[in-house]
DNA sequence: AACTATTTATAAGA
DNA sequence: TTCTTATAAATAGTT
């Protein structure tokens, strides 16, 4: 994307590719952040200069946790190493979060049975961590959508409130036509409530 | 880029945010190792799945590697960290949170240390788990007090609106002493604002 | 999984 | 370095 399509080999003039450098790490990162906001999904992300200046971006967790995670649940061995392709690691899916549920409880109810191994557990640990995760900044961004929405309420409030005194003011001097414009005014707000998907969402505290 | 620009917030339907999770996660990765290979830099993502699948690229050195020489070589508060917000709260014995991410870093890179005791890191893991714990707990409080003053806010509003449309009202059939009446209305709505303990804490969010 | 209408990223130039 | 602009790339909605 540009005036020339680029070849794909490192760029040889040191300069320019400094500039490259600077324009797609940023790039890349943005991308990175829309991916996680978009998706609701955790990334991280590092990229070094040549000099060796890490550039960082993680969301949610600490970017050492998101490590510490990481290597909790892949040895060494298994990480890809050149040429990255991606790695696609072995955990059974949990289908829904009930399903998800259910399968704890049955572990907590008879820890011993043969059939869960330790490494099951310290699978099962990693997942439900990461559920556990995903729900808090789920519930973070509708406290979000919910003060948001209130700060919004409360601005139009401001606003025909400002509207009701100017119009007394002026009926004080001059009195008519004062009811319509009120009428008018409170229909701006109460247009704004009775739009649903604007209204707070206080339930998920 | 697509028939649509898109709302930068989680895409709430389910099959489409799987698409989008996909295509995205694919043209993330590409464009990493095209940073890498233009810029002759070192690279390092991983991409959690919703489910915890994580999908990782990196160049030249295993990720491990990368990792590794990363906590090596930066102090936390070195980080470039382009998701910003590095709140510096101050709890228990550990003064900031860069201090904490510090031991805990520590610890983990060097798990056998004999000055490390197993018994020490199951201490370390409770501490940190507890004051975890008091920070959800405080964060949910102010959460609260927030959402709480902003409803008062709105009825204290709402309230005044009233009486400025009743006193419109009032006004148009009889026109006189209208304009105490608003003052009189609009202090106990500033009034209220003007004691600072009762405004949102939106910061602690 | 393929197809395109659009949006987004960015290479080169100023 | 930063801004502008022509063009390449990515991708949202569709089939």
């Amino acid at each position: 994307m540009g005036r020339k399509k680029l070849e794909m080999k490192r760029i040889e003039d040191k300069s320019t590719r400094q500039v490259t450098f600077s324009k797609r790490r940023g790039g890349l990162i943005k991308k990175a952040r829309d991916l996680s906001v978009l998706c609701d999904v955790q990334v991280a992300l590092i990229v070094f200069s040549t000099l060796g200046k890490p550039y960082v971006f993680s969301c949610g967790n600490s970017l050492a946790k998101i490590l510490y995670h990481y290597r909790r649940q892949t040895k060494p061995e298994e990480m890809v190493t050149t040429d990255g392709c991606e790695a696609e690691s072995r955990f059974g899916s949990f289908r829904t979060c009930s399903e998800l549920v259910q399968i704890v409880n049955r572990d907590l109810e008879e820890p011993y049975v043969d059939q869960v191994s330790e490494n099951d557990l310290i699978q099962l640990e990693n997942q439900i961590d990461d559920a556990l995760r995903q729900i808090r900044s789920r519930k973070t961004q509708l406290i979000m959508q919910s003060i948001t929405a209130l700060c919004e309420k409360e601005r139009l409030l401001e606003e025909e409130n400002k509207a009701l005194a100017k119009k007394i003011a002026a009926t004080a001097t001059d009195g008519n036509t004062a009811h319509e414009v009120v009428t008018g005014s409170s229909d701006l707000y109460h247009n704004y409530m009775n739009d649903r998907s604007q209204r707070p969402v206080l339930q998920f505290l």
